[in-house]
DNA sequence: CGCTAACATGAAGTGGAGTTCACTTTCAAG
DNA sequence: CTTGAAAGTGAACTCCACTTCATGTTAGCG
C-alpha cells in the first residue's frame, strides 16, 4: 500500500529522483535497524549510518525521530489492514471455519512478515502521537472485521456486531502480544488457544453460524 | 504483603530506623510521581526532589534506576496477587457465577488501586529485567486462578486447567491494559465484555459448570 | 555552459538523564 | 564523652541522543 508522501509528516516533499531513493532509504534501515538490533538501537545516528547517509540528511526528511516511527507505523499498519481485507474477501469466497480465529492468523502473519513491527509497537517505541496517528488505519481493520462477521451472522444486531469486532481486534493485540513475546514465529500452542477463545466468544455473542 | 529489604536488589540494607524510613519515602515518591506525572517523569531527580531527599540519598539504596522500578514492579504485583487470593478464598466459601470474570474484576480493583501499575507496566518502563524480575508473583497468580477452576470444574483434566488459568491471565492483561487506557476507572462497557469473553471460553473448554 | 535552487554533509552544539564521590553530619556502642 | 561506622549531601561529571547549520556539491533548466 503505497502512501504519498505527504502523510508521512514531511518537512520537505522530494522532488529529484535521488532524494526519493535516499528517503526510501532511510525508511529501509529504520526498518532493518529495528529488526536486527531492537527498538534501544533505534536512534537517528544509527538509521543514518546503516543507511549509509549523513544524519543531516535525515533531518532533512523528517522533523524528528517521532516522525520516522510514525511513518513507520502507519507503514506497518497499512500492510496488517492490507492482510485482514484479503482475510475478508477470501472468507467472502469461501466460509471459513472460524472467522475470529482467520482474522488472528491474518494478524500473526502480518506480524511474521515484519518483525520490526513488533520491536516498534511493542517495544518502547509507541507513544500516543504514534497511536492516534495510526487509528484510521486500526479502525478500517475493525470495519473488515465487522464484513467478516456479518456474512456468517448476517441476521445478528449489527451494533452488536461492532462490539465483537472491537474486541477481537482488542484482545487479539494482547495476545499477539504474548504469543510473539514467547517465540518469534508466534507460540503455536497459544495462538490455537487464542483462536479457541475469540471463536467462542463470538458464537456466544453471535449464536452457532447460521450459515 | 511485606518483603524483605534485600529482595529488593538493595545496595546497602538500611539498619537505622532513618535509613529504613527514607527507603520507604523514596519508593513512597516513585509511586507518587508515576500516579501524578507519569512514567517519561519518572528521572532519578524527580523522584528524589518529590521524596525531599538528594540524589545521591537514593543511590545509597538502589544500585541504579532499574532497580526501584524493580521493586515498585514486586510491590504493585504483590498487592494483585494479594487481591487474586482473596478473591479465590471468596469464591471457595461460595462459588460466584464466573469465575474467570471474577478474577478479571480482582486484577481491575487492582488496577484502580494503584494507578502507578499501570504508568509502570504500561508506559514504558518495563523491561524483560523486570518482567523476569515479577514473574514468580505472576505465577502465583496463575496457581491461584487454577484453584478456582478446580472449585468449579473439579472433573476437568488437570492440564487443561492449567492452560485455562494461563490464558486468563495472559489475555485479561491486555483487555485490562485496553480498558484501562480509555478510562482511568477501566471502562465499563470492555470490562463486562471482556468477562463474557473468558467465561464463554472457560466454559468451551472445561465443559458447563458441574456444581 | 552558466547559474540557481535543491540537495548533501558531518562536525559541533544542546540538553538532560544517570551516576559518582569527597566531604559533612548523625548515630550509638563502649 | 569519644570515636568509628553509618548515613546524608549535592555539585560535578560522564555520556549520549537529538538536532542544527555553515559550507560544499549536484541537478537540470535556459
Amino acid at each position: 500500500m503505497d502512501r504519498a508522501p505527504d502523510d508521512l509528516g514531511l518537512r520537505h516533499v522530494p522532488t529529484q529522483a535521488r532524494s526519493r531513493e535516499r528517503l526510501r532509504r532511510v525508511l529501509e534501515a529504520a526498518d532493518e535497524v529495528l529488526i536486527r538490533e531492537g527498538a534501544p538501537a533505534f536512534t537517528t545516528t544509527r538509521i543514518a549510518t546503516v543507511a549509509g547517509v549523513p544524519v543531516g540528511s535525515v533531518y532533512r526528511y523528517f522533523p524528528d525521530k517521532a516522525a520516522i516511527v510514525e511513518a513507520l507505523a502507519l507503514r506497518y499498519w497499512g500492510e496488517l489492514a492490507d492482510l485482514v481485507v484479503a482475510a475478508a474477501e477470501s472468507d467472502e469466497r469461501s466460509a471459513l471455519p472460524d472467522p475470529a480465529g482467520a482474522v488472528l492468523e491474518a494478524l500473526a502473519a502480518g506480524f511474521r512478515a515484519r518483525p520490526g513491527f513488533l520491536a516498534l509497537w511493542y517495544g518502547g517505541l509507541r507513544t500516543e502521537a504514534v497511536r492516534d496517528a495510526t487509528r484510521p488505519v486500526r479502525e478500517s481493520i475493525a470495519a473488515s472485521v465487522v464484513r467478516i462477521l456479518a456474512v456468517h451472522w448476517p441476521h445478528a444486531d449489527p451494533e452488536l456486531r461492532e462490539v465483537v469486532a472491537r474486541m477481537v481486534v482488542v484482545s487479539g493485540d494482547g495476545l499477539l502480544r504474548e504469543a510473539f513475546r514467547r517465540s518469534p514465529e508466534g507460540d503455536p500452542a497459544l495462538l490455537t488457544e487464542s483462536r479457541a477463545m475469540l471463536d467462542a466468544y463470538a458464537r456466544l455473542r453471535l449464536g452457532e453460524s447460521e450459515r
